[in-house]
DNA sequence: CCTTTAAATGAACTATGTTCAATTTATCGG
DNA sequence: CCGATAAATTGAACATAGTTCATTTAAAGG
């Protein structure tokens, strides 16, 4: 078969990548295939290689659709006056998140890319700012007006360290205490840090002790 | 060919755990494979699923042998009396250990079993724990004697959280500020979260605000 | 030396991502 | 309306995976 009118290209981007995002949901990333999201949208293999370089493009582009989900699940929650306030209530929301889109979520971060694949794209690098300048602007009030750096580092420094608690929990390759306790550590983790922010002022940048 | 005398089922299981060892650290986990491994210790491929029930057990072992010689590396860092310098040091120690051995460490996150698969044996997750200790003996002072349990639950946090910094500056998913500043991240997590630590002192487990 | 038993083998099976010559259809010039 | 051109779609084919198991081979026991 050749060129069909059913879709236009762009229609079949979309639909591949719906397919791709519920195949996602339902089975994580073992069940998206190639031939299987193929089949999905009722086009053959080889039509997915003209709309993305790889399947490996085909979810970055997925997970940047998480991303903006995420985005939209934290951005209301940062009111820009107490930060421990703000902080707390977008944990809740990021756990939520968590507990609801679990395997989008997981994707973020197990799907890893072949060595000599080419870097993240700008635009997907873009989106992961974006989501980390919500936890900046949540972290705003701790430091001087001048300070952005020093708030950027903080804000990437409390959100690597909360997926670790998240990866390291879903995966169970932590041997956790209790069920509940992934939500625990992540508290502990927020309410410590900010805490260590508060007591040790700008230079949170750390020399020898 | 059938049974030879050359070496016994055991030696050939530390040949293969020794080569399993070499590809990992020269390219990755994506090198580690059944035939590639088989074809270093000059058995074949079925030969390997005597010993291991499959390629994801071969590389829990080769995981495991990671966690020992990480426990030899941190284990002496730990002085018992000022938690600062204790992990000032363990983390120096810690991140000496990333820089040198990256694939091996790499493996011990990046492998990520089916979801169908046992989960990870007792023997495995009693190496993990034995590394936490570590860390757990660095925090001790900073906890009433009675309290173990909230001095392990901040063991898991910063160990968790250390990790999301080191995978996440690692695989490139976070935009970085800077090359250096994984080091300083993994600083100001360690360094604001004791100071939390001392500052909320035992009611570290958090409740609302 | 023959029998028994265990180890070692490697072809075969299923499934993966990816490529590309061949095919089919739309589009456009006349 | 037709024929030529261009573009899109196809699916068989390739390389490589993990895993299995009937068959082969060598050691051990009597």
């Amino acid at each position: 078969m050749g060129r069909r009118s059913d879709h236009s290209r762009e229609e079949i981007r979309q639909m591949a990548l719906a397919a791709a995002q519920r195949r996602l949901e339902s089975g994580g990333l073992a069940a998206l295939t190639a031939r299987k999201v193929a089949d999905d949208i009722g086009y053959a293999v080889g039509t997915l290689y003209n709309l993305f370089d790889n399947l490996d493009m085909l979810i970055v582009h997925v997970n940047g659709a998480t991303l903006d989900m995420l985005y939209d699940e934290l951005a209301p929650t940062v009111r820009g006056r107490n930060p421990e306030a703000d902080l707390a209530a977008m944990l809740a929301a990021y756990l939520r998140f968590l507990a609801e889109k679990g395997q989008l979520w997981g994707a973020l971060f197990d799907h890893r890319r072949a060595g000599d694949a080419a870097p993240l794209p700008d635009w997907y690098l873009a989106k992961v700012a974006r989501v980390l300048g919500v936890l900046e602007s949540a972290l705003r009030p701790l430091f001087p007006t001048d300070d952005t750096a020093g708030c950027a580092q903080a804000a990437r420094v409390l959100w690597a360290s909360l997926h670790g608690i998240c990866s390291l929990g879903e995966t169970g390759k932590l041997p956790v205490i209790t069920a509940q306790s992934v939500a625990d550590m992540a508290n502990s983790l927020v309410e410590n840090y900010v805490a260590g922010l508060r007591v040790r002022p700008e230079n949170s940048r750390a020399e020898g002790e």
